[in-house]
DNA sequence: CGGCATCCTCTGGGATACTG
DNA sequence: CAGTATCCCAGAGGATGCCG
């Protein structure tokens, strides 16, 4: 196979991590991965998110088929959600971003941390050499 | 190992899905898998990218110690970018995602049609029950 | 060529208040 | 309890112009 990338296939994976990779729809699928759960459950677990954002993360992913909705027309009001097949599936490859994450924090760390002294470094040249 | 999820590894999964799940860092990485590329060429190659956002983008990159900047001081100004070991490796588990993807993208599809479609007719529904 | 600086717009997302 | 509706703001990102 001749070097040759589908830009189609490229940008819908990008658009793809776009979506998960959104500020809570990870956390999300990996609280709903041991089961189904509550709402207020869910606001509870994943700490810091916003009643609003929780509702428009669970609803993004029920469109794209990953997570199930399910309303008991009980009083008061009981909806749970759990991860589809669609949804479990997608928890191997999401751990093996994971797993390279957790595997190379530290280089990450590390790089940061060497690129911004750099950069400090090299804006203090350019303010000593502004300044004659 | 009870059922125990660490939260701040989730989040560091998140936070770096966010990082790598924007608009153009996946497809600069995929373009620069083989091999080395200057800055127009890459500009050429990501359509639709704008001069500053791959800027910005190549220095996100930098800065996380995947890809590697070469200044070639000629005239005119010559700089090559390339990924380094650690962003190479970020290939395998971005490819694991791609695939995913690739192989659901009609089961998504599909859901979010099937969604879009109950949810119009549950909106006409209410529309209807407005009107009396 | 390979940027940085500026301006402007549009969207993500938080806080709050109201409903069935 | 499980939302919806509204307001508001910070930051992402495009367009343009200047520079070494």
């Amino acid at each position: 196979m001749p070097k040759h990338y589908d830009l189609s296939k490229c940008q819908t994976v990008s658009e793809m991590l776009s979506r998960i990779g959104d500020k809570w729809s990870v956390l999300v699928i990996m609280m709903l991965g041991d089961g189904p759960s509550r709402f207020s459950d869910l606001k509870r677990a994943v700490v810091g998110v916003s009643q609003r954002m929780l509702t428009l993360t669970l609803r993004a992913l029920e469109r794209d088929g990953l997570v199930k909705r399910t309303v008991y027309p009980t009083v008061p009001p009981r909806v749970e959600y759990e991860l589809t097949e669609l949804g479990q599936s997608l928890r191997g490859p999401i751990q093996a971003v994971g797993g390279w994450v957790f595997n190379n924090h530290d280089k990450i760390h590390a790089a940061r941390t060497d690129f911004d002294k750099r950069n400090n470094i090299e804006h203090a040249d350019t303010k000593l050499a502004r300044l004659g």
